[in-house]
DNA sequence: CCTATTTCATAGCCTAGTTATATAACTTGG
DNA sequence: CCAAGTTATATAACTAGGCTATGAAATAGG
């Protein structure tokens, strides 16, 4: 299998992961949504603009992703005492409390497809998330 | 990391890194479409609702699909002898050549983020993109 | 045959993105 | 200290890709 094979697959099987985890618990709420949650809980408060390169998406896209965020009071806006123009978002106790519930979600959707893997095949999995994870954080933006 | 952090990475990162080969490619192809043609391309021709269960989406989401792809010339419909009500759907040679534009470009935008992986690093994401493989494959459908 | 089932297609809708543009605040050269 | 440029977010208008519900045609079984 190529390096161009290897990667194609994860991604597609990812995507398919995704629909079938949406599909099986019914709530589906979007990829980014869950990108900019967990860059929020695990490296503290961001930018409207740097949560948006951080989850690949689009300013503007994420200006709305907040604001719905907001409306569901999973994420609370602070101004930005140095610069008017800019909040920094920070995630809130019930935006933590819905990333761990969508975390168990998963866990649930997922577990029946790999409950027979070992524990090998798990650090295998663990090990591609970090190597995927570090290549695509907000600092590897090439731009 | 738990299992479930794993399996949540993972998710997260490939989306990311789908937003990222969209947007350096410019091309952005949905994800149903690269399921269903390496689907048709591995595995030969497939019905409607059997390509729509492989690929994780609805009967009537894969029609459309389908009439697009068919459209561009890109998959092909074969009448189906014993059963006039099904079609077969082939990837075509130009659906393959997509195809493989596809993963040429993919493989262009990724390079940068992945060019300081190590033989290991590659032999652990082959592992991971296997294990996924397998279990969002069709037959690992439950219902 | 006549009904039930299966297979694909159509219709209508919704959400999550996009680009282009506006507004307001910060910065900087003269 | 003000004009001009730049930066940070917001708004508007649009598109695409999915969904559910439903319809129509073919098959299958009593």
């Amino acid at each position: 299998m190529t390096a161009t094979h290897t990667l194609e697959s994860l991604l597609v099987s990812s995507h398919r992961l995704t629909r079938i985890a949406a599909q099986s618990t019914g709530s589906s709420v979007s990829s980014a949504t869950w990108s900019a949650l967990s860059v929020l809980s695990t490296d503290g408060p961001h930018r409207v603009g740097d949560l948006a390169k951080a989850a690949r998406i689009s300013q503007p896209g994420m200006t709305k992703l907040v604001q719905s965020l907001a409306e569901d009071e999973w994420v609370v806006r602070i101004a930005d005492v140095e610069d008017s123009r800019a909040w920094l978002i920070a995630i809130s106790d019930k935006g933590r409390a819905a990333l761990a519930g969508w975390r168990v979600e998963l866990a649930g959707a997922m577990a029946p497809l790999f409950d027979d893997l070992d524990d090998e095949g798990w650090r295998v999995l663990e090990r591609a998330a970090q190597i995927m994870g570090e290549r695509t954080a907000r600092s590897a933006v090439a731009a």
